[in-house]
RNA sequence: GGAGGGAUGGGAGAGCGGCUAAAUCCAUCAGACUGUAAAUCUGACGCCCGAUGGGCUACGCAGGUUCGAAUCCUGCUCCCUCCA
């Protein structure tokens, strides 16, 4: 039936898409007028969804506008497994009821993209709950393991005589069965995830049903600019950080992998893409301004407009301007205090190394040490290289960049 | 069933009797610079101490040899590869 709008169209399979296989099929379904389902899985392990995520989540909200309905697999069974991605380690077993709770979690976080109202979880367990032995081997005998050895990751481990679990290898087929279970039409991933989603593709035609279409998307690469943003590497940036976190992480990305955040992240116009590209490359002080519009736009979508303003603010008065934030970390000082050495009139004289450590402020004495040597702890703005010294009440003590804590005196 | 390889600091990965708190790389932290918590350069990176020095822990676990072990021996535990 309908047409869709041809503009519509090229946003809906270009932006930010990586490839579809085959696009032609999918264009022809999605003009057939009927709803589609749309398969996406996690894993609920930690539940911690970040800007990667989100890429693909923007893409599935953009359907869903179209009447199509979402489709989230929640992989109880697959989380046991451990996807191949390099050096999995075994996982442990969840439990159901935390399986629950995290899936739960997840879903209100992937509501802050997704709509609920077209969106239904279900749980692998519902189909793999009653898988028996012979459902297994009929499974398993789908595939040769010399198809597996062409995904790319398996390739590798074994020309390098690395170990390839058996279980990595169920974990395509699993992830496979689940699209013939829902009977999905479109199954969206990154890249990394090609060959899962064409095994489920496979197996759906040999299981009778219309293959599903396989939408990949590009990875994001995570605050290091380089490898794709992921928890296990700490290179993230979640839905859950504190709005200054996320503003802040936002500020220390690369340079240059900002053009690829906006396209992925935001709705800006392709023109206006290629502006951002050209400012980036120009050098000069137009990426700041870029990092900042863009943290304000993440800022403002997970948490709110007022908050996206105060951490701007707070990066401009701390990082920027190198001044105290407007709420510093109170140190309490009494004559009792290990480190007060002793206190005249208003005057206090701390042992600096044990009050930062005893306060957090730095892990061990040994490291306070090390950051006075390296001139990093400021005293009312001027730094400090001494052990000893002298506070009054309210007096701010800066350490490294970011630190700031003021010193207020408790009198009994 | 047989043969062999390996377990080192957050990660990767050297060292193979003293010069090793342990090369190097990455990550991290700090300093300088700047347009930011980018980039670049520099430095630090076990803990403790009345400290240009001293002490205590540390190289899978438990013992042993030695003036001295991450390095040698024995026994455990775990991991991996190949052949069958």
């Amino acid at each position: 039936m309908a047409k869709l709008d041809p503009e519509l169209l090229h946003r809906i399979t270009h932006r930010g898409v990586a490839e579809i296989i085959p696009e032609a099929e999918f264009i022809a379904r999605l003009e057939e007028g009927v709803p589609l389902k749309l398969k996406m899985g996690f894993d609920p392990t930690r539940p911690d969804l970040h800007l990667g995520h989100v890429v693909g989540l923007r893409k599935l909200r953009q359907l869903q506008e179209l009447g199509h309905e979402l489709i989230l697999i929640v992989g109880d069974w697959t989380a046991q497994i451990g996807d191949p991605s390099g050096q999995s380690d075994t996982r442990t077993m969840l439990g159901a009821e935390q399986v629950k709770a995290n899936a739960e979690s997840y879903m209100q976080q992937f509501f802050k993209v997704v709509d609920p109202e077209r969106t239904r979880a279900v749980y692998q367990s519902e189909w793999f709950g009653s898988f028996t032995l012979a459902d297994v081997i009929k499974l398993t005998s789908q595939f040769t393991i010399n198809q597996f050895l062409h995904r790319d990751d398996f390739a590798k481990r074994y020309a390098e005589q690395r170990p390839i679990a058996i279980t990595e290898m169920l974990y395509p087929l699993l992830q496979a069965y689940d699209s013939v279970a829902i009977e999905a039409d479109v199954e969206f991933g990154g890249t990394d995830q090609k060959f899962n989603l064409l095994v489920g593709r496979e197996l759906q035609q040999r299981m009778g049903q219309r293959p599903q279409v396989v939408f990949l998307m590009p990875i994001l690469p995570g605050t290091d600019g380089v490898r794709r943003m992921g928890k296990s590497l700490g290179n993230y940036i979640a839905l859950e950080d504190p709005p200054e976190d996320m503003f802040g992480k936002i500020m220390s990305l690369p340079d240059d992998v900002l053009p690829l955040y906006f396209e992925l992240l935001t709705d800006m116009p392709d023109e206006e893409l290629e502006a951002v590209r050209s400012a980036v490359e120009a050098g000069g002080s137009g990426a700041l301004d870029l990092k900042k519009r863009l943290g304000v736009e993440m800022v403002s979508w997970f948490h709110s407009p007022a908050a996206a303003a105060a951490a701007q603010a707070g990066f401009e008065r701390v990082v920027q301007g190198g001044e105290a934030p407007a709420d510093v970390v109170d140190i309490r000082l009494d004559a009792g205090i290990d480190g007060v050495l002793f206190i005249e009139a208003s005057s206090i004289v701390i042992d600096l190394p044990k009050i930062l450590a005893t306060v957090g402020a730095v892990l061990s004495r040994s490291e306070a040490r090390r950051l006075l040597a390296s001139g990093a702890i400021d005293v009312d703005s001027h730094t400090v290289y001494q052990e000893t010294v002298t506070v009054t009440h309210g007096t701010i003590i800066r350490v490294g960049k970011r630190k700031f804590y003021r010193i207020v005196y408790v009198t009994e």
